[in-house]
DNA sequence: CGCGGCTTTGATGTTCATCAAGTAAAGTGG
DNA sequence: CCACTTTACTTGATGAACATCAAAGCCGCG
């Protein structure tokens, strides 16, 4: 992790959360007053499960996952999250220590702020509160339906599912880089790596998708979503 | 469904929210003057999936299920609601239509305030807003908790685990009714029904379990702990 | 350059879903 | 209230889906 220097005013940062819109120019000012502007690789571990909550994080560039430790070295990813999501949003308000371990997947920056100047800026302004509220709220639905929906299906449905997930979602492009080793995309969908990598040779030699190492290409969308929807 | 006189006022309520504390007494007042209390049987259904958002509902009596419609008479069950939680919470500050489905599993008594009012009164009083953020996080947290402890557990872990639920957080005590029909667990945990009766009788026969019609006795606590810890 | 982690494929075995068939219980209508 | 229908529960037999085990090649990194 390094500390970068913040050159960039929040009042001015073009990514700036769609939350802060309903702040106030001092209230943006307090804001950029406590923010740390933070930087870290890919593979970094940013928060552990179990430390204390003290900041709310913001997710500038970059992609990190959030899991649950496991025994074995195998843990269980919960979601990934993209920039202008927050990072341990859910938690802030409802426990003291972090319920879930957050690491990059992808080098990432973050914004970070103190929770309690948060927790005050929300006591003094109850539409920036209701913005938080939905937000955590959006979080949370995403997560319940992403997990649902992957728990019913099949091997294969699940493993079609998130690489439209990829696809769609996030890289918004039918060839990707994935971010993460096939032992986490096991840890994401519940199934072992094995599989992972028999299923992904299956639909390459099934000319569903092209694999070069890292590297996804969707070559067959319409039976992509098929496989996804069905099973 | 039957709407009962609302003979209690909200600020004498025993079932008062933890949330409505922080209230004043004119707010109590107005929340009491738009609420409603209803009532509905055992099965009945209080919400349905996809309809429009326009109440938050307060579960005062009884047991109710938060689920996914499926296909073929098949659902998901995301979590089991029990009195004083909020029912519908995650929904109504992300979406406006109902993102799943709640039906009574046990007669419930459920109290309705008008989303409108409701929010009007978070936007006047950011305590209460962030009240209710900590609420909607518990909530959240504890749903994805109990979801990913279930995934990574096998069938008698997943039914161990179910079991012992009902037992220490829903009845506090280790001889009750289950509230819901062997299909439904199969629904809660992923599996099918015929493997909840096939596991529930090996439990019987172990002797872990005592079973009579929907009335479960745990019999051997230490070892239904360690089949939920390990599997 | 060698070590450890990631990836890949094949062989094997276990767990679990599916199918089938029967009993019990609970709701329905005359 | 009783015949009727439907839904819930139960057990066994079978097969498919999936995990586990094993072995080898590959890649990045110290």
């Amino acid at each position: 992790m390094k500390i970068l220097e913040s050159k960039v005013n929040c009042a001015d940062c073009k990514l700036k959360s769609m939350l802060f819109k309903q702040l106030k120019d001092n209230e943006l000012g307090f804001i950029n007053q406590h923010k740390r502007t933070l930087s870290y690789k890919k593979g970094e571990v940013i928060i552990q499960e179990g430390s204390v909550v003290n900041h709310i994080m913001y997710l500038k560039f970059g992609l990190v996952k959030m899991y649950k430790n496991g025994t074995n070295n195998r843990d269980q990813i919960i979601s990934i999250a993209q920039p202008r999501d927050y990072v341990s949003l859910l938690t802030v308000f409802s426990n003291t220590t972090h319920q879930y371990s957050i690491a990059a997947i992808e080098d990432s920056i973050i914004c970070s702020f103190p929770a309690e100047p948060f927790k005050k800026l929300i006591q003094n302004n109850a539409d920036f509160g209701l913005s938080i509220l939905e937000k955590v709220s959006h979080t949370s639905d995403d997560i319940i339906n992403d997990t649902f929906e992957i728990r019913k299906k099949h091997l294969r449905g699940k493993i079609a599912y998130i690489l439209l997930n990829f696809a769609n979602n996030i890289y918004h492009k039918e060839t990707f880089d994935l971010p993460i080793s096939r032992r986490e995309i096991a840890e994401l969908i519940e199934m072992t790596t094995e599989n992972v990598i028999r299923i992904l040779s299956e639909f390459r030699k099934d000319g569903i998708i092209g694999i070069d190492g890292k590297t996804i290409s969707i070559l067959d969308m319409k039976r992509l979503v098929k496989i996804s929807d069905l099973g």
